[in-house]
DNA sequence: GAGCCAAACGGACCGCGGTCCGTTTTCATT
DNA sequence: AATGAAAACGGACCGCGGTCCGTTTGGCTC
């Protein structure tokens, strides 16, 4: 037995292995290095690879793919921002009402979306939705939203909420239709105005 | 002169090469019939250039790449479906009452979505939002807003309306969240309430 | 009809994502 | 320390999207 001490801790099924522990995160590591040094374009699973100093092959091992391994750079990120959505200064994090969190979320999540766009897109369909990023998102406006005292299918209007912040329709708003992130912005209030129910606020 | 009666007509700038219209058209055919026969995974450039009997080089000058050619093919259907919202039987059709033509546009898109989802997915960027699509849906949906007496950001509002329709948000809600079409219809009909301010109708 | 040029063609070629399988490493057991 | 099997490794290999460039073709002019 390797250690009976460790054994009734939640290691789940099966731990993984030393090496293969060494190889994630120098291989995370090695990803969040090209990313930033030449950008989401040069991140090819090779450059990983040899960056990293393993086998293409361990690559894939660890991450599936190359939207994978995206999903998996961008998680690092995605991780502080919801740290200060949960334990953060208000009223982005909790402490104050929840109209004003909500506002502030909108404001927030737009602006991270911005910042990691090209990251969200080449995580493709683990992008946004992620287990991680996306239900985490929508569970947290589900939260402001019954606070609200809103009524209805609750799930539902937060994907409502969500929907328009995700990269594919920012996209479009911004570069095909012209439109610009405070003309967004305004609108997405305006929006959530109308979900809620929310009387326009003071002046 | 080749033709001085045609000369007048809108030929646009320049006109296509006789040979380059009718491989446009072989490769459409042929697109479109391997997708049907064979699903949309099956449709490689090179298979769509041998169908046609043309080479892969052809392929890409005339459709740019693989997703310019799904969007193509996409098109082709896409346009049945807008005559059917500019010409055809109420309520989607012209002669119902803005409202009714709304809930009718929602759940006429959502099923035409749906119906083409993994060709919609292979056009990527180009599925929905394509010049011709997207743009058509947003312009119908501001109209009907307008008829309904709603004020705000039109454009904005409208897009508030279709994200929600858009295959990642579809997919996430269907497949992971695993709700299904009938709650997310209904939820789009409450949002579209919300949004234009329509109380409840009737019983 | 002959001649000319822009446009179109075709297929060899390249790079990258993804797979496969023979080899190496880890680690629990004794 | 020796052992054995599961897990991890690595890199050759494959298929497809996309590019390039030498060749062909269409259609206008004279």
């Amino acid at each position: 037995m390797p250690d009976p001490l460790l054994l009734p801790l939640a290691d789940q099924p099966t731990a993984e292995r030393a090496d293969a522990a060494r190889n994630r995160e120098a291989l995370l590591c090695a990803a969040r290095r090209l990313v930033e040094e030449q950008g989401v374009a040069a991140v090819t699973m090779e450059a990983v690879a040899a960056a990293a100093g393993v086998g293409k092959g361990t690559v894939f091992r660890r991450f599936d793919s190359r939207e994978g391994l995206m999903a998996a750079v961008l998680d690092f990120s995605e991780t502080a921002w919801q740290a200060s959505v949960i334990s953060g200064p208000p009223p982005l994090g909790p402490g104050a009402d929840p109209w004003d969190r909500l506002l502030a979320f909108g404001r927030s999540r737009l602006e991270s979306t911005l910042v990691h766009a090209d990251l969200i897109r080449a995580a493709g369909a683990s992008g946004s939705r992620a287990a991680g990023a996306y239900s985490f998102a929508a569970m947290h406006v589900r939260h402001l939203l019954a606070a609200l005292g809103v009524d209805g299918d609750l799930p539902i209007l937060a994907t409502a909420l969500l929907a328009p912040l995700e990269i594919p329709i920012l996209d479009q708003q911004l570069h095909s239709d012209g439109f610009d992130v405070e003309r967004l912005l305004a609108g997405w209030e305006d929006l959530a105005r109308r979900i809620t129910g929310q009387v326009r606020a003071g002046r």
